[in-house]
DNA sequence: TTAAATATGCAATAAAGTTGCATTTATGTA
DNA sequence: TACATAAATGCAACTTTATTGCATATTTAA
């Protein structure tokens, strides 16, 4: 029998606190959540696994975390925007995914595939780059 | 004094019909804009400029382009849809835009260039490509 | 020229994103 | 520990974007 008891949230904390920002339940859940998951997350990933908070507060949990750089948005094509943890080289100023992400076509999840690296690229003259975006359709290891 | 006349809308015609589009008015005029305009459109893009047409019709329109392969869908973070023309290495089936994005943060502008190319990436073992995606965010020539 | 297939406009709805405001909760300080 | 202040939450409302059904209009092939 699986005796449900107080998980040690200590961890949690402390990443919110270094990122300023107030320690609640809600966040904590969240936070929790992405720690747990391998796979971006979405806005409706969120209300559906945490009924108990309004959408807006959900909605306004992902920007809180966001803003302080705890995670970073992932573009795609289709559907809802993902999000992904960030790395500890993160912060609120400056952003460090130089990491490739994946978006599996078959069971639609996108991954951060933090040890592949985008590579180098050169931009026309007078373009100024501020971030570099590498998104790779496919099927992953576990659908193939 | 600028003299309105009839356009040769003939390339505009082989366009569609090499794509198995039936050729209407609007179509034409989606397909000219898309030919006269360097950066990506959005639906809204549409909108303003074709207020004549109903916006499901060209919701209809951009879909029709993206199915048949005259345009495709470019992956961003923020905002609505963009799309861009495809080349004439394209077909339905098989989509080859091995080209870099570039989404201004100044001006808004998303550009496909041409001529800079996707470089290569390897994934880990078990994932398959279908196709690969770079955005380049920054500052455009124009606006620096 | 006409029948069949497709495109369009209109109405309606779904889904995602966003804001204002009253209430509740978290945090620093006395 | 209690309190004042600042921030987070829930609710309502609204905007934008995406999508579908259906009647009518247009295109295309025979």
């Amino acid at each position: 029998m699986y005796i449900c008891r107080m998980e040690n949230t200590d961890h949690l904390k402390e990443i919110l606190e270094s990122h300023k920002l107030r320690i609640t339940a809600c966040r904590k859940n969240v936070l929790q959540f992405f720690l747990n998951r391998k796979a971006a997350l979405s806005q409706s990933d969120l209300e559906n696994q945490f009924t108990q908070y309004d959408r807006v507060t959900l909605y306004r949990t992902l920007n809180s975390f966001l803003d302080s750089g705890i995670i970073h948005k992932i573009p795609n094509s289709q559907g809802a925007a993902a999000y992904g943890l960030c790395h500890e080289t993160c912060s609120p100023d400056h952003h460090d995914h130089n990491h490739i992400h994946f978006k599996c076509n078959q069971c639609g999840q996108i991954q951060c595939l933090d040890d592949k690296l985008v590579p180098e690229v050169t931009m026309p003259k007078g373009y100024m780059i501020e971030a570099v975006n590498m998104i790779v359709d496919g099927v992953c290891a576990k659908c193939a």
